[in-house]
DNA sequence: CGTGTTTTTGAATCATATCAACGCAGGTGG
DNA sequence: CCACCTGCGTTGATATGATTCAAAAACACG
């Protein structure tokens, strides 16, 4: 009911004594290097545009796995990006079971509408260790209006988001199993790609099988056995938190994927 | 793929020979009635700003059912609002099944992005025949600029658009069969009320169980078998294109549903 | 190394889909 | 005015995808 504090790590600073668990390949830009490449995607910057987001790395701090980055009905008064790791939307049912509405990725917000002050109707939590740039309002306006190149690009990555959230919906709604499986993973190459964390059709998944069900509408159990199938028809690889995708056509046309960003 | 037309009946003016069909009161604002409530209820609109809405009526046309308003991939040049009568938001699946995402009633927006230029992931449908007020790209945005209490309701609007959506997503994923329908109904109770569109727990509702059963990720069958058991256990009453509402306080609770518009 | 989390397995059960058929009402045309 | 058609709601029988519960095996971590 009542509005709560935004929950987040409280270290001051960077933190570069953090080693980064599962990013292999430490991006040119640093810790915003994933943002730069996917706003790249969407719109042509130019060179202050570039140090502009470089400069949103002065803002960047490590959080552990479950911290609540925005708490439901809460106004955040800092805009929050991904920069390493996972994080996720999601609502609760009073039974206790959990909807993940969205995967937040490197580059991804966290919440534009907290930019305008209003409160969110769910909650963004980290799903793994990870860093967060959390960049103050004032700061994160200021830099709209200087550069109408990121802007821009903010406002075409938000469409793309509500896109994928109807496709999420589409797959709960109209897929089986292994189907909404398929067109999950495709996503996450697609996006992991488009922010040059993927090589080989190979890329980091350090979900747990819980996480994957609670994004799907389905059973971690029945996650579990969707994947051995995936498996077994030689569709995919997924050991430890590594991710490959062996027939990536094969797997596209299971789930029904159709690449639509860029 | 290729971007084809908008579809839209083609009537240059307003038909006012059209007998209202399911609308029983006659809304004081004419055809645009609801939208002037609905924004209302958003934000404090001035007499210009009802003016203003009121000016809108001139773009109004009669669409029958099953009437395309915007083809997926399709870039609208024009602003959609539903006056009278149910569209909705669907995609379809190889296999020819359709998802619903949303319905829209009267006072709901058809495409936002449609007047920034971008095309559109999904198709938009007329569910039931209706009115359909077609506002020029300029005419909209002219009066968004003029109208900033106008601009900020409609925002408002849209975010509570998001949060539905994110409801639905969360209908179909987590909960069963008689909850998900008890959820859908109390929302349109809800929305109903908002535009004054319901009168004793009462509205109108020209749905085809198979139009519902889409928007639930269920099929027209097992709909018909949610809806009987709703009626046994003295929830609702629906016959014909009219639904009562009987015991609004079980519904909620059997649907999880928390009031979060005004 | 133990301890807690995650993955894997099996069996029973449940919710929902599927298929097929029938009734009913409204609208149409002869 | 009646016969026909079509769309929608209703029903029953059967099939199946997914859940639940429970427990063991594999892992990851400090």
């Amino acid at each position: 009911m009542a509005p709560s504090t935004l929950t987040i790590a409280s270290d001051p600073v960077v933190s570069q004594k953090e080693r980064r668990p599962w990013n292999l390949v430490p991006e040119a830009g640093g810790s915003v290097g994933a943002l730069v490449r996917k706003l790249g995607g969407y719109a042509v910057l130019g060179a202050e545009d570039r140090a502009a987001l470089a400069g949103l790395a002065g803002f960047v701090r490590s959080v552990e796995r479950y911290t609540v980055l925005v708490e439901q009905d809460c106004v955040a008064d800092h805009a929050l990006i991904v920069c390493t790791g996972f994080a996720c939307r999601y609502k609760r049912r009073i039974s206790g079971r959990r909807l993940i509405f969205a995967y937040l990725i490197p580059g991804d917000h966290c919440d534009r509408g907290a930019v305008y002050g209003y409160p969110l109707d769910h909650t963004i939590e980290a799903l793994t260790r990870g860093q967060i740039a959390k960049v103050p309002r004032g700061h994160y306006l200021d830099m709209l209006e200087r550069h109408p190149r990121i802007a821009l690009a903010f406002q075409r990555a938000k469409l793309a988001e509500e896109a994928t959230a109807r496709e999420w919906m589409a797959n709960i709604g109209m897929r089986l199993g292994p189907e909404r499986m398929a067109h999950l993973l495709c996503e996450l190459l697609e996006r992991h790609g488009s922010i040059g964390q993927v090589t080989g059709d190979q890329f980091d998944l350090p979900l747990t099988q819980a996480d994957l069900a609670d994004a799907l509408g389905l059973t971690s159990v029945h996650v579990n056995r969707v994947l051995q199938a995936l498996r077994r028809d030689g569709l995919i690889a997924l050991r430890g938190r590594r991710l490959r995708i062996l027939a990536p056509r094969r797997l596209r046309e299971l789930g029904e994927f159709e690449a639509r960003y860029l």
